[in-house]
DNA sequence: ATTATTGCAAACCCTTTGCAACTTA
DNA sequence: TAAGTTGCAAAGGGTTTGCAATAAT
């Protein structure tokens, strides 16, 4: 139910005392609607398609998104990087073809054997990155 | 044996038809002296106390590092980039201090999980970017 | 001698910021 | 009406590039 994520998104915003404007609907419309991970750019195409929008306002959005935890960031090998709008409870990462960018997603994760390790090291509050890179069937 | 890094490194180099310049044998030592992930900024930091180097310098050397294989990208959530020297066989991955960004090695890997999953959606030549944030004990 | 490498400065790109105008609640 | 949000344009910061001078092989 990716009408369901929408709603959230929307709703967690409005919690911190955000207000839902036009650009900001159609951003987390956008990207309700592509559930993959899309960068800033991309974001904004796809926007000014339904509603003008300034590209600092993506920008200034994706913020808000980040400190609101809806969207998750991620930072690719070559330095781009790209939001992906997500719901609680929904850890997953990425692997990502070098040549087309084609993104799958992957629900293999590792957090327990990292607390521990990261634990025994003195470290707390541990998150992780991961991203898995490769070449994919249509590129090989 | 930190000089056996060095050592390798300064003839991967060469293997590459590249030439051993004053700037470019001090950014290995560097690099092997600290054997920690270093910035860009860092790095030409260090490097200028004994040598002069153009930062642009250090940049093209990274990018020869990199295809020579000698050193790791790593990129931070904050959209820092840290480069390190590693040997061959030395695949590793770090938790890094969300406060002071103090760096820890680990050990823990998951390379056959990984190539696993990606096999099985249909990627080849998979690698993977895995880096942990956390707290350290002296920040806590 | 040949070719890689460097320094310098300018160009670039992506991202952030200041501010006045405009909306939302 | 008060406070968040936007657009615009300028500023920023890190990285890359062109080119002539320099140094390594």
């Amino acid at each position: 139910m990716p009408k369901k994520k929408l709603e959230d998104a929307l709703s967690s915003l409005k919690a911190l005392g955000h207000r839902l404007t036009a650009p900001r609907k159609a951003i987390l419309e956008v990207m309700a609607a592509e559930s993959r991970p899309l960068s800033v750019e991309d974001i904004h195409h796809y926007v000014e398609q339904q509603t003008p929008c300034d590209l600092a306002t993506v920008y200034r959005n994706m913020d808000a998104c980040l400190e609101a935890d809806i969207v998750q960031k991620c930072m690719l090998e070559n330095g781009k990087v790209l939001f992906e709008l997500v719901g609680e409870h929904d850890h997953h990462h990425h692997i990502i073809c070098r040549k087309c960018e084609r993104t799958d997603r992957i629900d293999l994760c590792l957090t327990e054997e990292m607390k521990t390790v990261a634990s025994s090291l003195g470290f707390t509050e541990v998150s992780h990155v991961l991203e898995l890179y490769g070449i994919c069937s249509a590129c090989k």
